[in-house]
DNA sequence: AGAAAATACATGACACGTCATCTAATTTAC
DNA sequence: GTAAATTAGATGACGTGTCATGTATTTTCT
């Protein structure tokens, strides 16, 4: 086996034995880990539209109507019209989603406490990682989502 | 953002962004990446039982009886019961199955030479990066069936 | 102002992935 | 030899992802 493919089945299990670890640490909260970035970004931005929720969104590409509907049906999100325009709806999140956040920036710490720890056994740095990778996805629609969440979140 | 939680964005967000660039190579083959997962392997072990090639699959865990039955469907793998054991059913390509592996081989190999062309570019080997992956998926499921795949295609 | 194009969102259809549960066949224990 | 445990596979249920299509609202163009 050619050590690019190699590499291209490693990214696929790591993301999916990632998500199962993420999917089972979220689930007394009775969240998914799609569930869970959706609160993560409402956190940063909110309220904001449907729209732009998806242009934040790593895990999907187009508008995410369908997450956000069960998410409201849970309790987690709530709708409003925008006012600016009849087409938009705006999102933010409940008490309860407020709440879910707290027990979900636990959990998000420590996952990446482990992260760092297997990528330190490694020789590597996380920064040298995360250069490589970023040259896969500059230009891309979930690297550009990426990269939205970044320029939110640092400090100008 | 923390550089670790960088880092898990961009594992989610190359699969895919792989995935999709993946299916659409595979979409004058009527494949999707799974399917087309499961025709490499079955190529190197068949005949093979449902469980043995779950065994083999990255791409899902347990046992993947839905993913072979819509192949079985779609002409491209076929089952027989098992003489020693009358629980097992036994998976073979069909010739159509064995046709759309000479197609998915070109695509496969044009994907893995711009797999390479794009760590190139980072600075790192390619043999730096998967040494830092596996540190991730060692002695979990999807890590050992990449493991069991490495082993088979390996010339002893 | 009015027609045409673009935009925001919703929804149907399909294929996964994951978990839990079920059935049938085989092995194990006694 | 038979009951109990294990194993191989199938299936129901649910939540994504992705693509195509549909509807309502705005914008654009003239």
């Amino acid at each position: 086996m050619n050590i690019n493919e190699e590499i291209r089945y490693l990214i696929l299990a790591i993301q999916r034995e990632g998500n199962r670890n993420f999917s089972e640490a979220l689930r007394p909260l009775d969240l998914t880990p799609a569930q869970a970035e959706v609160i993560r970004i409402l956190s940063e931005i909110q309220p904001t539209t449907l729209l732009n929720l998806g242009e934040h969104l790593v895990c999907e590409s187009g508008s995410p109507s369908r997450l956000i509907n069960r998410m409201v049906k849970n309790g987690l999100v709530e709708k409003q019209p925008s006012p600016d325009d009849g087409r938009a709806i705006l999102l933010s999140l409940t008490a309860q989603g407020e709440d879910a956040l707290q027990h979900l920036d636990v959990i998000e710490t420590a996952l990446h406490s482990a992260i760092e720890a297997t990528i330190a056994e490694s020789g590597l740095s996380s920064k040298e990682i995360a250069n490589t990778l970023w040259q896969f996805v500059r230009d891309t629609e979930s690297g550009n989502a990426l990269q939205r969440r970044k320029n939110h979140t640092q400090t100008p």
